[in-house]
RNA sequence: GGCGCUAUCGUCUAGGGGACUAGGACGGGGCCCUCUCAAGGCCCAAACACGGGUUCGAAUCCCGUUAGCGCUACCA
């Protein structure tokens, strides 16, 4: 048996979705899985639409993600040769022929087909037409566009995904292969390339169901194997349709910038769609590839749940050692203006890091403990001053001189911990009384790492600044 | 409209005729822990779309209905 070819062939049109991020990553895994080959093919036939710009961010977003290839990248526009060969090729056959209706014309009997609400096939007309109307035709000349001559047979495959799917030929037209300028429509250059390229399995998404009876066709009349043709479920918005710009984030690179880690995002990618059996959430790599298999993928289409991705980053940036996160965190605090670096750096992360689930939570997080003009007074803040009243300053106050006892060396977690407590036990207060103030006084908020850590990563210096600026 | 695909908790899913009182995860609720919030531990609510078959027995197989989605270009 020979090993797999597989490709993952994105339209430079727009950038990475996560839905052909998804093929692609089940592309990539089957072909681990197997021993086979990853082809990455960039069809950017449609040359209105298509830009180098987008071929790179499809580009990143792939390597961003983890996802390698073997062979390529080829661009489908340097094969225009081959792709008008086929065509002749089978025009010389006579299973396809020259159609001599213009845009217009279809467009009008197209019309004349919507008003009486009978479906739009082309009647074949050219297809009848006489050698020497041909020959007139070509004569004056005409342009052409190349049609195929859909057979009436059943067109059936045995879908890796779907089991079997079947259209009949009559349900189909005789599509367009070659325009009329003698570029190749869709259907043509994706199978002429499959074949030149000799791709065993076609992985792609449910929308191109409906494609491939066309692409059957063109692989019998081109006398060549069809190969395993295997439809991935679409991936759905929370209102259940086709995941799109208005359901916001849709591009890889948007969930790169909310700080979702990338095998976070390929571990839940991996985990629409397709299942390993069993209760297996987090996957690591090698188990991935080695449980991986084309019928544990899900036949239905899947909603994207944002809140199950960002619970899964949250488990993935706790088996993340620090060093790790430094440079992505560090990418964030630019963003937020704020610059942190080095020890002080992984330090503030360690201690923020439990309590987020995104790059962009810890950052916002650090930056607040970095710098004093970050601290917004959140509403649970402020409610906990007002509630307070003239004890928030108080307590604020006893704090502070206990606090201002400890030398610059002494400032650790352990002694801010013992310090604190017996202050409290001193003045007969609750904890909580005496850690809230100094928390709202230190972040703005009620939430954070235990006080005693909060003010040992803050720092002696800044941490009674800030204490001393609260109290007013 | 035509053609096609699909249907298990709100969401991702396990399940492949008896192991189903339908399991896990996210989210939700509760309790424990606790200086807050997370984390962690324990617990709770929550689904086989509907109707017919087949079978001793159906979430599982078949048919129909309904609903959702996809495609329906000289776009990809």
């Amino acid at each position: 048996m020979t090993t797999p070819r597989v490709r993952f062939a994105p339209s430079p049109t727009g950038y990475l979705h996560v839905g052909g991020a998804r093929t692609a990553l089940f592309n990539w895994l089957f072909a681990r899985n197997t021993g086979g080959t990853v082809i990455l093919r960039i069809e950017d036939t449609d040359k209105e639409r298509s830009t180098e710009s987008h071929t790179q961010v499809i580009l990143d977003g792939l390597a961003w993600l983890g996802i390698t290839w073997d062979e390529g990248p080829f661009f489908q526009g340097g094969y225009g040769d081959r792709h008008r060969t086929d065509a002749e090729a089978m025009l010389a056959r006579d299973q396809a022929y020259r159609c001599f209706c213009t845009k217009e014309e279809l467009d009008a009997q197209r019309a004349r087909a919507d008003k009486t609400g009978t479906p739009f096939l082309y009647d074949g007309r050219c297809g009848r037409l006489g050698k020497e109307e041909i020959a007139a035709r070509l004569a004056e000349p005409r342009p052409f566009s190349i049609r195929l001559r859909m057979p009436d047979e059943e067109i059936a495959w045995d879908d890796a995904v779907h089991e079997r799917i079947s259209f009949q030929g009559r349900d189909l037209d005789d599509f367009i292969i070659l325009r009329s300028d003698g570029s190749p429509i869709y259907n043509l250059a994706v199978v002429s390339d499959d074949i030149a390229m000799e791709i065993t399995h076609v992985i792609r998404g449910d929308d191109h169901i409906s494609n491939t009876p066309k692409q059957i066709a063109i692989y019998r009349a081109l006398g060549k194997p069809i190969p395993t043709f295997a439809h991935v479920p679409m991936i759905l918005g929370a209102d259940g349709k086709k995941l799109s710009k208005r359901h916001g984030a849709t591009a890889v690179g948007d969930y790169r910038n909310l700080g979702i880690l990338p095998l976070a995002m390929r571990n839940f990618l991996a985990l629409l769609g397709w299942s390993p059996g069993g209760d297996r959430e987090i996957l690591p790599e090698a188990e991935m590839i080695k449980l991986f298999s084309l019928d544990g993928i899900q036949k239905k289409p899947a909603v994207f749940d944002l809140t199950k991705l960002e619970w899964m980053n949250g488990e993935y940036l706790s088996l993340v050692p620090v060093e790790d996160l430094l440079g992505p965190v560090k990418h964030h605090l630019d963003e937020i203006g704020v610059k942190g670096d080095g020890q002080r750096l992984a330090a503030l992360i360690d201690a923020v890091k439990a309590r987020s689930r995104t790059l962009l939570d810890i950052a916002k997080q650090v930056a607040v403990r970095l710098d004093a003009t970050k601290i917004v007074r959140d509403p649970k803040g402020t409610q906990l001053v007002s509630k307070m009243g003239d004890a928030f300053s108080t307590n604020l106050s006893s704090a502070l001189s206990a606090l201002s006892a400890l030398t610059a060396d002494d400032w650790k977690a352990a002694n801010l911990e013992v310090t604190l407590k017996s202050l409290a036990e001193r003045e007969g207060k609750k904890l909580g009384d005496v850690m809230q103030p100094i928390r709202v006084a230190l972040t703005g908020g009620t939430v954070s790492e235990p006080v005693n850590e909060l003010l040992a990563v803050v720092g002696r210096d800044e941490s009674l600044a800030r204490l001393e600026a609260a109290r007013r």
